[in-house]
DNA sequence: ATGGTGGAGCATCCA
């Protein structure tokens, strides 16, 4: 099963570069971050003349989530269970395949937490707590399960490109890292970091030629259960939707790229 | 220290 996750700045001026990667890539599930549009806004037919079926939990302007599967959504969760949340950053359901054991995914758009301190940082990680405590329920079950999403978290120095100069960014103080690590230490495993050994970024700010510099941050992560790391076989980025040149270049690219893993 | 870019939606906020 193919799980990828996308944070694509808002889906309805992304759509025709969306639809050629769905065409290609063919993810058997794709979390969507960041769709800046309402449930009814959101183009569902383009998908479903692909034959996929949609789960959304939308917002006006800002934020807003989805799910998109080629198997039935299940058991369909929007916003992290037990917390008070104006804002559409958490949808998680089952997906049940045709053949072969459901996996529980849950997709998430973290806070950015800007600037730091201040409120808008304790609201990230008020917000990693929700999804920590989140965490701890899920793998009571002992199932296989994904947090995929865009964590707005650089983990390591090897994941920016100018560590000095993000140190006190909200994506890279250490108070953001270790809520980060109790994440992982809970025993989820970092899908990409694992499979891929080499310096690589899923993001590249749309100032300061940070793509022709290649001025990247590594946020976009899949946290993987016990239970699905066993059957971890593949992943990877696609970087080339990143390219403003990519197709007839028409669409801007999002600032982010999708990020993907196979289990058997 | 400021601005550089991009999206939403119409003045600015957010990233």
């Amino acid at each position: 099963m193919k799980i990828a996750s996308w944070n694509v700045n808002s889906i309805n001026a992304r759509l025709p570069r969306i639809l050629e990667w769905f065409d290609s890539a063919r993810p058997d599930v794709c979390v969507l971050q960041e769709i800046k549009c309402m449930d009814e806004k959101f183009p569902v037919s383009a998908f479903d003349e692909r034959g996929l079926n949609c789960a959304v939990f939308g917002q006006k302007t800002y934020n807003g989530v989805a799910m998109i599967s080629r198997f039935a959504i299940e058991d369909v969760v929007r916003g992290l269970p037990d917390f008070e949340d104006e804002q559409s950053r958490y949808i998680e359901a089952l997906i049940c395949p045709d053949d072969g054991e459901p996996v529980r995914i849950g997709g998430l758009y973290l806070p950015n937490g800007n600037p730091a301190p201040g409120p808008k940082y304790d609201y990230k990680l008020s917000w990693m707590a929700a999804l920590e405590a989140r965490a701890k329920t899920l793998l009571a079950e002992e199932e296989a399960f994904v947090l995929a999403g865009d964590y707005n978290v650089i983990p390591q120095a090897q994941d920016v490109y100018d560590p000095k100069g993000w140190r006190e960014d909200a994506l890279f103080r250490q108070e953001t890292r270790d809520a980060f690590y109790r994440l992982l230490n809970l025993g989820l495993t970092d899908a990409l970091r694992v499979m891929e050994e080499d310096v690589f970024y899923t993001f590249w700010d749309y100032q300061r030629g940070a793509w022709q510099k290649d001025n990247g941050l590594r946020i976009d992560h899949h946290l993987l259960s016990p239970q699905a790391a066993d059957r971890l076989s593949a992943a990877g980025v696609d970087k080339y939707t990143r390219d403003p040149m990519h197709g007839d270049g028409s669409v801007k690219p999002s600032d982010h790229v999708p990020v993907w893993i196979e289990l058997d």
